[in-house]
DNA sequence: CTGTGTGCAAAACGTTTGCATGCCT
DNA sequence: AGGCATGCAAACGTTTTGCACACAG
């Protein structure tokens, strides 16, 4: 995501209106590397704003995707969860605790896809999804088969 | 996964029950490269077991998820998508038509996570999602800017 | 002043659960 | 015969929608 400064700019052209609903959603996301889903920018928004609704949470999270300002990542098939880094970068999932961790770096090199595809289909983008333990899971699990 | 026939010793073995509506399902999977969800199966089924429920699908996927005999697919944000494909292979969406496409290559060559993550994650597996468009998608949209 | 955005409540959607009945072993 | 599996209906959590009011432009 462009800075809060440049969104609002962004916003503004397009037609859209600034409201304190919406600045402050894009200053909860603004650095956010916590790929924070709808209920839990909601919950800390309230904070602050404690009129904001769900439904514009929803509304504004709609609106960045559009624009292109934030993803929405599939690595939680519970909630939608979103990541206002748009720089290319990828997911190492926790399966214990849920931790999302990012993942910097460069590995489109030698990613391309197998011959019988590339005529069919054409990559705009990929995402990789690691899955497995953080250390902080791996030790504190010592022993135990359930 | 492996074969009904594989499956049914295993299941048995295990002292699952061998249920006609499991069997069913075990069936719609096998060689299933369609990526389906619980409904699209639920469907399906139906068509020859007219009283299956939605119910026994979702347990029955459960099943076969913990046993590890299919994978469930972080692609689709609406819904759980299942994979009886165990083999390492990733996925290629259309975002036009939602056409999920498997992609058969061997890319772990590489695919090594950066030192600082290295000492605070163990990855197990991985994932990798390809965006983009279909040929049939591509050429059937001539031009709009919508 | 106009119309987009908001907030509420209700609905929709995929999935899970409780429970009585059925049927595999 | 016993107990796990099934199927129904209700509950659940997330997301969407309809609508009256508010407020940014």
């Amino acid at each position: 995501m462009k800075s809060v400064q440049q969104i609002v700019a962004v916003l503004k052209e397009k037609g859209y209106k600034i409201t304190p609903q919406r600045l402050a959603i894009f200053e909860a996301l603004e650095g956010n590397t916590s790929h924070p889903s709808a209920e839990q920018l909601f919950i800390a928004l309230r904070k602050k704003h404690p009129t904001i609704s769900f439904t514009t949470v929803y509304n504004t999270l709609q609106t960045l995707k559009d624009l292109g300002e934030i993803r929405e990542l599939a690595i939680d098939p519970e909630r939608r969860r979103y990541d206002p880094d748009l720089s290319s970068h990828h997911h190492a999932i926790c399966s214990e605790c849920g931790a999302i961790f990012d993942v910097y770096a460069n590995f489109s090199h030698g990613l391309t896809l197998p011959e019988e595809l590339k005529n069919s289909f054409i990559v705009k983008d990929f995402e990789i999804n690691f899955y497995g333990r953080c250390t902080n899971c791996s030790s504190s699990e010592t022993s135990h088969e359930v």
